[in-house]
DNA sequence: CTCGTGACTCCCG
DNA sequence: TCGGGAGCCACGA
């Protein structure tokens, strides 16, 4: 379990595909992660896009939760008949609600910024 | 080296 | 609130 960032950045993993991985595999069960969260902690705030790509090409070779992660609203990204209804299921099972939107409330599920942060 | 590819985000009207 | 548009970026071909 990585404790904080510069755990993380002290880790064998050199490339950004690594950490992200890395990061994924940290969020606890439960709870949520966004895109950007996860590019944050990998080191690069700006590639939350990135994240999206790694996750498809990797989340069965690495047995990744890629259902705890959700876009910034709190939504799932994927489409209906595409693995929307799979991750919703998947959370549902974590005990992640979603209100009437279909949103999650990242106050409560998502990590909070603590979670990776330094002070611990 | 250049180009295509996104399960993203932010910003505006 | 909601939708469109532009920015952003690592990785593989």
């Amino acid at each position: 379990m990585i404790r904080n960032l510069s755990e993380l950045f002290e880790t064998e993993e050199k490339s950004f595909y690594q950490r992200v991985i890395r990061a994924i595999q940290d969020i606890p069960k439960g709870k949520v992660a966004t895109y950007g969260q996860v590019a944050l902690v990998a080191g690069n705030p700006r590639a939350a896009r990135q994240v999206s790509y790694i996750l498809h090409s990797s989340t069965e070779k690495y047995a990744l939760p890629w259902h705890r992660v959700v876009n910034s609203k709190g939504n799932i990204s994927l489409k209906p008949k595409k693995g929307y209804e799979l991750q919703m299921k998947l959370l549902k099972k974590e005990g992640i609600v979603f209100d009437k939107k279909n949103c999650i409330d990242l106050k409560k599920f998502g990590l909070s910024p603590n979670s990776f942060n330094i002070q611990d």
